[in-house]
DNA sequence: CGCTAGATTGATAAAGGTCAATCATTGTGG
DNA sequence: CCACAATGATTGACCTTTATCAATCTAGCG
């Protein structure tokens, strides 16, 4: 039954490519949480929150999918068996709205956890938007191992804790009138995401940047047109942004 | 030294009273949670998780804090002690931005968890809005009981997973431009978290509505009043709302 | 090298923000 | 108990900004 579904959504024209983790090398290959602990730790800020013993934990229970770009990972309101960690590339959860439109609820990146459902149903749909590789984990498995272990779960409560901030953030973002604004702080979150250097790369389009802003793409265009032409983010490609004033543009995001 | 950050933000003229959990009577003064496994449960939806064992367990850390309305119970970005659940009122996380404006990320009702910091800090601001008593459970006390009783935790992963999720339907919220809708979809959210029924009671201010709803409180107060106009929502007074012709309610609100 | 989906730019109209004034409600003090 | 003060809510007028529609341009990709 579950590989029945799973069948159904990832059909034989997604290329995936299974194999367990644990199988891997035992370094590059296993699963990675990017979050903060409740406490204060030495080093402020997002860093790697697994031990060597929890990522082989949960190698053991994980499958290492492989798929391309715009491959749908699930659709919203399907019946959820799987959680999943982005190893590697980046997806999006969305939502489909009743006339076409579609809000982008979150793009995640690797370390992000996604899947975890509700009443055995997954609330949101997801779908790549580079090619990605995430470890793919049975919700019955992995609640097993949260039982038996108190810190790998504790681990997991940090994670999704770090993604209620996030969705706040992005709140905070969305209640910004301007489209500049939330573009620049969008831009900002990118920048968190990687280093933190002034050069950004932006894997998805105008469009799911819009449908993330809750802006029109053409508000999107103006917007990055007008950072471009105050000389504040300058575009050099369609997926490529780079603080020019870096104090201008903390100004512009440093509204909260 | 805890004790003393506390008394800067619920000083003397706050006249709170503290008890500690576990002596109350066995039944109504224990710590409940509201929300959703991550499995299909027999019932759909948000109802009390944890079982009597766990919220003894809760109880003997805990202790209850009444507070008066408009009390601070924390501040954002000051040093993170205790978490805490709410038990009886309702209370609004929030965050001061640059030129005096607020905005409100969430409404928390009894069952509801706040409190879980990010590197030791809060990240956001938290004040009552009605009388309120909450269970304020210490950080390190909480860890050290998931590690121990992984039922438990996973209760607080369930409910921060279902945090998310409501933090993402606000997302949703936001993203429609029009105030009316948003207004009707606030209302729908209270009302669900009561028992669904048509009448709905108000306790926060209209400034409040608008500063969760990325609004001006003349833009809700047209909202309101055109909803009032069009038969949809009665007002009869200022904190209650009344839904009057049901079918067009959940159109408007019908977007996801 | 042309094709197609995505991105940009322009013109128009609708919607909310802002400023200002009035009304209502709550809480206080006489 | 009432009057008044103060805060919050509502309404109106005007203005800014974005959504929308439409046309053009660009970048990948076969």
């Amino acid at each position: 039954m579950v590989g029945t579904v799973l069948a159904d959504m990832w059909g034989e024209h997604m290329e995936t490519k299974y194999r367990k983790a644990a199988a891997s090398s035992p370094r590059g290959l296993r699963p990675l949480l990017r979050a903060a602990p409740f406490g204060s730790g030495n080093d402020k800020g997002m860093t790697q929150i697994l031990t060597e013993k929890q990522q082989a934990e949960l190698a053991s229970i994980a499958t290492e999918v492989h798929l391309r770009p715009r491959a749908t990972v699930y659709t919203a309101d399907s019946s959820a068996h799987s959680a999943f960690i982005v190893k590697d590339g980046m997806v999006k959860a969305f939502l489909d709205l009743s006339r076409g439109s579609q809000r982008v609820l979150a793009f995640l990146f690797p370390g992000d956890v996604f899947g975890l459902a509700e009443n055995g149903r997954y609330v949101n749909s997801v779908q790549t938007v580079t090619p990605t590789t995430c470890f793919k984990i049975p919700v019955s498995a992995l609640t097993e191992m949260f039982v038996r272990d108190g810190e790998l779960e504790l681990q997991f409560l940090f994670k999704m804790t770090h993604e209620l901030r996030e969705a706040q953030r992005q709140q905070i973002i969305l209640t910004h009138r301007d489209a500049r604004i939330r573009v620049a702080m969008f831009l900002r979150m990118l920048q968190r995401r990687n280093d933190g250097s002034s050069h950004i790369e932006l894997a998805m389009s105008r469009l799911d940047i819009a449908r993330y802003l809750g802006l029109s793409s053409e508000a999107v265009s103006r917007a990055t047109a007008r950072l471009s032409r105050e000389g504040i983010v300058a575009f050099p490609s369609l997926r490529v942004a780079q603080v020019i004033n870096r104090s201008e543009f903390d100004r512009l995001t440093r509204a909260a």
